[in-house]
DNA sequence: AAAGTGTATATTGTATACAGAATACAATAT
DNA sequence: ATATTGTATTCTGTATACAATATACACTTT
């Protein structure tokens, strides 16, 4: 943990929410390593709060899977094995495809022309090269999906999935090469939603996640 | 909350395990209500405890969605809608295939054995109208299929979506007249997954979920 | 050297104190 | 009567103090 570690301090959310979207930042963006420790007393003095509010931050992402603890021992940053990658990609592609078919029955207009602005934004962004950007859009495109299911129990698993995932994609996303598949892939998505038609949505997003697993599974491999 | 929780003083768990099983507990077994508060300071009162390990225990609640905190304002136990009701058993169907599938390839022969013992156990409990015992060999039941996935995180998830279930379907299994068709229900789910034929045994376990929904919905329906 | 023991230190676990926000309710004004 | 304000009270949010435990490391023993 060596870089300041700074809390945006929005005046009326409790400081545990606060603490929570900054480790949880912090761990996604990597500066909070997978195995790091995380220690209350440090991370306190480090943001300026008391470890009352750490410890229930930590509570919080132990929820999310991004930390572990052991009682008397303390909390650390997640570790990932292929494995444990493996396990979160099988329920990711099962859940997934349950919201691409919902999806399918429910979306509205407004939500697919959404749907298309986003599309086009992360291809901007592609051409702009800007990755912040990048991230963002591909990550409203599949929100834009879950929020059509109208099941937000789905879409808050789905988002928290992700999340797991992501924090070893943001590799993968720095690789220009990668990007002009995952518009076509997006592309594939969007036209078979627009069909209505089911299987082939089904087909699509099964491909389109089973494509970043194996980049995924990989960048894992690498570090281990 | 007019009953008297008891903390199970295991002298080695932090407190926070220990209230939060407590918790957890009273909220299955409906002596914390639906919509009920949950003050920290009459249940530390109550427990036996300070403020901290209610607290934290809280913030665990929470990951389960057994409980819902507004800030500022506290945390209460979790209200269930029919359409959060439905929401749940939407994902647990996915995934329910998805174990059931995945077990399908995976199930060992000793996990098999398992499984046909729980589903005699669970028919002598039935004869004996052992409601605890009833339920547990129900669990029991599906933990052994899940546990069969070698899929650790889909074990907890699938654990978690149940027991949001459960804590309705308690109702439903004191009546006496629902057992038969469980048990056929079980014994389908067995003889497919003995023939490792996941079209059926995909089939047989739709059917188990969805019938269970039908039930649970009803006695939403008739609470609202 | 290797294994074990003792002690200092670091870290978590728990209780408590205090500050600030929400709530309930009475008093007042409209 | 209804709405509004003020105030007491209850409750959560946060900091801090103290206790219990784990860890690291020097020291002893074999």
């Amino acid at each position: 943990m060596s870089e300041d570690l700074k809390l945006n301090m929005n005046a009326y959310l409790p400081l545990r929410d606060v603490v929570f979207q900054t480790l949880r930042e912090a761990i996604l963006k990597g500066d909070l390593r997978p195995g790091e420790r995380l220690m209350e007393l440090q991370l306190a003095a480090k943001l300026g709060v008391s470890r009352t509010p750490i410890r229930e931050a930590i509570r919080m992402l132990e929820q999310e899977g991004l930390a572990v603890t052991i009682p008397r021992k303390g909390a650390e940053v997640a570790r990932m094995t292929e494995k444990d990658m493996e396990d979160v990609l099988q329920i990711r592609e099962a859940l997934d495809d349950l919201a691409v078919q919902v999806a399918c029955d429910k979306i509205t207009q407004e939500q697919l022309e959404r749907l298309m602005a986003t599309m086009k934004n992360f291809e901007l962004a592609v051409q702009a090269g800007d990755l912040s950007k990048i991230v963002a859009y591909d990550v409203e495109f599949h929100d834009v999906i879950y929020e059509a299911t109208d099941n937000p129990k789905l879409v808050i698993l789905l988002s928290n999935l992700r999340e797991q995932i992501y924090r070893y994609r943001v590799e993968y996303l720095k690789e220009k090469e990668n990007y002009p598949m995952l518009i076509v892939e997006h592309e594939e998505i969007v036209q078979a939603l627009k069909q209505k038609n089911k299987e082939r949505v089904a087909d699509a997003m099964r491909n389109h996640i089973r494509n970043q697993a194996e980049v995924v599974k990989n960048i894992i491999r690498e570090q281990e």
